[in-house]
DNA sequence: TTTTATTGATTGACCGTTCAATAAAAAATA
DNA sequence: TATTTTTTATTGAACGGTCAATCAATAAAA
């Protein structure tokens, strides 16, 4: 029943079957077959709308990295010109939204940050995820503290969700998504409010 | 030449090439033909001695592992009794290590990570790890903090320590070992200093 | 009739494992 | 000491299996 239009459709069946895939066997035995029967097509379909495997890949992890982007956008874009904290936490929470959390995608970002350190194209996908992420904690942080705290700030805090994140996807039991976002909370206050006996590094330190 | 006791050199020859192997091509192209290669053995010789290549990368693991645990013992058994801080201090700089932060280890370990999401030996021993580090926090920790602080800001810091480590491996231009480590030894001071002001969550906030 | 969609068998490359063969040291024997 | 015998170490070709990619064939709109 080939119709027109059938592209789209197709694409977004096979990113999720090789979501999917990924979760259930792991990047390295989601093959093109089982991603395939997964999403109930053939072989062939794959390279059809993706130009073969590392097409696919590329494709899964920038609807993830677009996902991710969209659950912090949103809750920003409601804020207005709120407090820096409100923002911080609303960056936070995106981080840490629902579809961001669940097992399948936390282990698919795992793969691809192991995968993207041998592949340029992922290694390009994820760095301009990373760039972002500092780049919007440092410039809310930079509202209230001073350039180098702030800098500071905002790269503890990425550090912050990133373990957070790193640790609930490794751990059996899974991540607590209420515990990790009172800790970076936590984080927040700390920085935005005791900035007088901070540790203040000459500018060589940063050679 | 053969002689007697090749075991134990020539399995430290086969984990060393395969660190350099999964540095230069990934887990995913670190075959067996070429890390034999690189070790100047035959292929034989894996199964020989690991069983095997699934062998080979747990003893490889392991390696690393111990390697870590090795750096944060040397660094705390001259410490004594010294004050929580620098207990903390030293498990600070024993993870950021030289021998845990060169180029090739940082990509063995993130490898290691993904990969032992869908293989159960080696889960169990990046469990062994984690629970390591966390418990080696908490307890120094606890002897300045009363129990739930202790553990959140164990929690934290470990968040923190694999965040940095993370971001640093992804990053291009690598990790920056002083700046991060100050990131830590910051955090470290935030919570042994102002406990008071703390959020205080119920019981029902960790179920 | 042309275009778009889809299949799935085929192909060629590569993977990990196995194992018979070989070599050299060590141990046993004369 | 000189010799066989046993043990340990090692090789690499052969094997069975799996993978991604290809492409001729087919089917249904347009």
């Amino acid at each position: 029943m080939p119709k027109l239009g059938m592209q789209p459709i197709r694409r977004r069946q096979l990113i999720q079957a090789t979501l999917e895939a990924i979760d259930e066997l792991g990047l390295a035995d989601a093959t093109i077959a089982r991603i395939a029967k997964r999403a109930g097509v053939s072989t062939g379909i794959i390279s059809h709308y993706f130009n073969g495997k590392d097409g696919l890949l590329e494709a899964t992890m920038r609807q993830v990295l677009a996902d991710l982007g969209k659950a912090v956008q949103e809750r920003r874009s409601a804020l207005g010109d709120a407090p820096a904290k409100a923002h911080l936490h609303a960056i936070i929470d995106g981080n840490f939204d629902r579809s961001q959390t669940s097992r399948s995608v936390m282990k698919t970002w795992l793969a691809f940050w192991a995968s993207s350190m041998h592949h340029a194209p992922l290694q390009r996908l994820q760095r301009v995820n990373d760039r972002r992420l500092y780049s919007n904690l440092s410039s809310q942080f930079r509202r209230v503290l001073p350039k180098r705290q702030a800098r500071d700030a905002a790269r503890g805090l990425a550090a912050m969700i990133d373990g957070l994140w790193l640790r609930g996807a490794l751990a059996p039991e899974g991540l607590n998504v209420d515990r990790a976002r009172q800790l970076a909370y936590d984080y927040v206050r700390e920085q935005l409010e005791g900035g007088t006996q901070r540790h203040q590094p000459r500018a060589s330190d940063y050679a």
